[in-house]
DNA sequence: CTTCAAGAATGACAATTGTCATTCTTGAAA
DNA sequence: TTTCAAGAATGACAATTGTCATTCTTGAAG
């Protein structure tokens, strides 16, 4: 077993300490374990024992109502713990888990994980990242509540840009690792509809490609995220 | 000012620290404020100072777009805290805070609210209670991806029967302390559509009452609130 | 190269939801 | 009580989105 001081993501995790005035006592109970592209990690009807640390590769957190209607809750990445909510009451635990890459994951064990949390930095790392995870999905509510689908992907587009984009001259590059399904399923909404959107942000002109694409027009992507919701007459002067 | 030590709600805070090994630091800074139903307590575009925490009343987060579309993101309650994502980035707060009800709040400065985290307790509990907030973003967004308005609308009212309903015979009674357009903004849709969902929620004699209301048929709320989703024809057996 | 299957795309249509206009209710103030 | 304004409700219609059927692409396996 690889030690936790030496582990390359270790700045990136929530085990990375700045002031050493609480050292912090590295997971005893880990263990690494690998994933191919499309491999389960949990599943929603299981009550999963631990928590996992991903040190490589994207994973997909979902949500099933049984009617094979899936919802991508959020895709996690290097760094990021899911499972975490094992803290809380544990037979509430209603998602899954799937690699979208081949990835790398560290196993905790529950008890060496509510041990882990006693260190102060730790704790603060987790709260922020979970307050930063808060903060993400109620603007997707509101996203949801307020706005097209055209507009929530390129809301979605925007944030890929951001996490994975690749500048190429006037244009960003993104390698989708995504299907349309599965853009479906992060939007909220149909794969035809999807589709539809996709092809209409092509037609505009601000997109091209097919599962690597290319944004065109940043400033035409960003309005479309910004500004086409629901939208009433609201008269400017009832006089 | 009230010392926190004999605060009636103190159990239900996150200062509440059972085992007594490291000590809470009441907040020093703290001030005890009042506010009226529907009185403003931080808006969007300000930078807030400090955290609240939630004494009595009930207190709605609201997003607003600019275009007038506003989101009720959740309610908060006694012993909940908000305003504490300004331990994160604080020029990103991006939230508005409304009494819905008469309320009493204490204001926590953010520097002493940044000291009191340190207690490991503290820090816990709020972690808990953050990972909880998530966890029910992620199921309303869930349900805004696959749940049709008169499903959601069903979800809100099994909510708030948890929250605030009262056992009447064969009935809950609920006190709505909600307009209907706060209602299409919990639900994410127009305030004329949620109207008819409840129109129809009361044609089918699930539900009855105005202000007040009544669950007549609470198995067949629940049923409107899971079941209710888009279907597709999956084929059962395709030979 | 051919075959084949899975994903992507498109057309047609229906269901849901949003928008606007109008009317009905309700409760507070005069 | 009467008046009036704000919220609630409803009708009519349009826009968006979901569903199903079908076709087109693409890439892997033989």
């Amino acid at each position: 077993m690889d030690s936790c001081q030496n582990c390359p993501i270790l700045k990136k995790s929530i085990f990375y300490n700045q002031n050493s005035e609480d050292p912090i006592q590295y997971p005893h109970l880990k263990r690494q374990l690998s994933f191919k592209k499309g491999q389960n990690i949990f599943d929603q009807n299981t009550s999963p024992t631990g928590v996992y640390c991903i040190k490589k590769g994207d994973i997909k957190v979902m949500k099933t109502d049984g009617h094979g209607n899936d919802t991508i809750v959020r895709i996690a990445n290097t760094g990021d713990i899911i499972g975490d909510d094992i803290i809380l009451s544990q037979n509430e635990f209603k998602k899954s888990a799937t690699a979208m890459t081949d990835a790398v994951l560290c196993y905790i064990d529950k008890t060496s994980f509510n041990h882990l949390i006693n260190n102060k930095g730790v704790v603060v790392n987790l709260l922020k990242k979970t307050l930063n995870t808060l903060r993400k999905a109620e603007e997707h509510i509101c996203s949801c509540h307020q706005k097209k689908v055209i507009s929530r992907l390129s809301e979605l587009l925007m944030d890929l840009k951001k996490k994975n984009g690749i500048r190429e001259n006037a244009q960003w590059k993104i390698d989708l690792n995504l299907s349309r399904e599965e853009l479906a399923m992060l939007v909220g909404t149909a794969p035809e509809t999807l589709i539809r959107s996709f092809a209409e942000l092509k037609k505009l002109g601000i997109i091209s490609g097919q599962k690597v694409i290319y944004i065109n027009d940043e400033e035409a992507l960003e309005n479309m995220a910004n500004s086409i919701s629901y939208e009433r007459n609201t008269l400017a002067c009832p006089m």
